[in-house]
RNA sequence: CGGGGCGUGGCGCAGCUCGGUAGCGCGCCUGCUUUGGGAGCAGGAGGUCCCGGGUUCGAAUCCCGGCGCCCCGACCA
């Protein structure tokens, strides 16, 4: 921020871009706590688009919400033992309350499945209690070593989902549906492209029998974990004694799942769509879809123009369209452009005296796409028949984008450990080769590029040839992704 | 925890080498003129110079000891 008016070019630095973006769009403050962060409401109304979305599918697909407190003993975060093994370097312990030492600490939840399953086992007796599909809106803290606004903070805001299943099967679908729920919301709500897969052993969830994944590729051709499902097995019910009578009369231990989407979204939406402008809000999920800039001269032109744009205003939002009217008399028009345009408003509406007159306006896009004007004059009435479908085109407009620089950035047909610590050093992005399934190559890889594997594709992000080379030795038995990761 | 950087009005910084009680840009307040891409002029408000100790007639500046934050690595949604 040398000057006070441009950010640091994407090109220059992405990493100080980000930081810089992300407190001058006004969606987030570092705390005076390290590493925690102080949402601000342009941040949080995002974030609250995005909680509706995903909440409304939720309930689509059967789950309720509940809460579960903030406040867990430390004897069940050590009950599932590759659970306190994940965990426990980053818990916050509470040891004193009431100005007395605790006889048992107690954890701040970094996630709760243990508090959730062992309520589960009071309440589930009978096959017919089941599935249980609960879900909850939370805060979790977990004491990271390094901190970034939204991507990796001490405490985050999430949700988790945590179902009990009478079956193995039935476990493994809800799994699936999970992803799949997440794949969409990020497609179609955030415009951001995901690869799905399975995590490897080394990568997955501590506790879980498989992890799936959804893998973003932000502007820099770093991957993010943006969501992840789980398929938890019968682990966590074994520990909570989390058990059912089944049809036939068998005591069973249910099958756990649960998965999982932060306000890293918020992170990954700005790294994904930012310029060196500012941010990019898709219309879905942005507080403010359009802006009303009015522009006078005179204290005459004034009380029209902002008149007309109050009007202009209720119109739209008639359509549902989410629209403010800026009627700041202390700044100009310029400066307001610039400050919707770092905030990432998808359109503004400018109007001035010589519109009134001819009943138009003018029609600016936030982005530019191919080909196109970015500023049209329009007559009002077509602005506000057509606002929403140009909202519903720069939507889409913005997955394509995003999904050509992933294509761009995407190197299949690599086979050496030289080709991949080439690409990664070079243009960066996801490197697809072939794998063996032996861990010792991926520590090695891990060790020697910084690259981590992100997951085993799904079928439909697969290669159309599968390799049959494969990275550091050994027979091909899969396709996997490479990237350096958030 | 290792390496680097930094703590001075709300924000970004200068001043520190060579001690003399604080300055610049932006922002903020008031007024007038402005307003189709970050307004101009005039006036004004606002500071325990991170904290503690020491040296000195005198410390933002020198010395000692803390604390905090940011960035880069090892761990992770």
């Amino acid at each position: 921020m040398a000057d006070d008016k441009g950010l640091t070019p994407r090109a220059d630095d992405f990493s100080a871009w980000y930081n810089e973006v992300v407190q001058r769009a006004e969606l987030a403050d570092h705390s005076p706590v390290r590493g925690s962060m102080v949402i601000r409401p342009w941040g949080y109304g995002i974030w609250e688009r995005m909680q509706r979305a995903l909440d409304d599918r939720f309930k689509e697909t059967g789950h309720e919400n509940a809460y579960f407190p903030l406040l867990i003993p430390m004897s069940f975060i050590e009950r599932e033992k590759e659970h306190v093994e994940g965990f426990k370097p980053e818990l916050a312990v509470v040891t004193h309350a009431g100005g007395k030492e605790l006889e048992e600490p107690l954890v701040v939840r970094p996630t709760s499945e243990t508090i959730i399953y062992s309520m589960y086992a009071k309440w589930v007796q009978s096959y017919r209690d089941l599935p249980l599909k609960l879900n909850q809106w939370a805060n979790v803290m977990r004491w990271e070593l390094r901190t970034r606004l939204f991507l990796r903070t001490s405490e985050f805001l999430w949700q988790e989902g945590h179902p009990a299943h009478a079956t193995e099967g039935e476990a493994e679908e809800e799994t699936r549906l999970m992803l799949d729920v997440y794949r969409t919301f990020m497609e179609e709500w955030i415009a951001m492209p995901v690869v799905t897969g399975l995590k490897s052993e080394s990568e997955k969830f501590a506790g879980a029998l498989r992890t799936y994944t959804c893998e973003a590729m932000m502007q820099d051709g770093k991957a993010l974990q943006a969501g992840t499902s789980h398929n938890l097995g019968q682990n966590f019910s074994r520990q909570f004694g989390l058990t059912f009578q089944s049809e036939a009369g068998a005591e069973e231990f249910a099958w756990n799942t649960s998965w999982g989407v932060s306000t890293r979204l918020v992170g990954g939406m700005v790294m994904t769509h930012g310029d060196d402008t500012g941010i990019v809000v898709p219309p879905r999920l942005a507080p403010v879809q359009v802006v009303v800039v009015p522009i006078y001269r005179k204290e005459a032109e004034r009380t029209a123009v902002v008149e007309k744009a109050h009007e202009l205003a209720g119109r739209l939002r008639e359509r549902d369209v989410r629209v403010r009217v800026d009627d700041r008399d202390h700044l100009n028009p310029g400066a307001k452009f610039w400050e919707w345009e770092r905030k990432g408003v998808p359109f503004r509406i400018e109007i001035g005296p010589r519109d009134l007159a001819k009943e138009q306006a003018v029609l600016v896009k936030r982005v530019q796409g191919e080909g196109e004007e970015r500023k049209a004059f329009l007559p009002e009435n077509q602005i506000v028949a057509e606002l929403a479908e140009h909202l519903e085109a720069f939507q889409r407009q913005l997955l394509e984008r995003a999904r050509a620089r992933r294509e761009a950035r995407s190197h299949r047909g690599g086979e050496t450990l030289d080709e991949l610590r080439e690409i990664l050093e070079g243009p960066g992005g996801f490197v697809y080769t072939g794998w063996s399934g032996d861990p010792a190559v991926e520590e090695r890889i891990k060790e020697e590029t910084k690259a981590t594997l992100r997951c085993i594709p799904d079928p439909a992000f697969r290669s159309p040839q599968a390799p049959t080379r494969c990275i550091g030795g050994g027979e091909a038995r899969m396709e996997v992704v490479w990237a350096r990761a958030y």
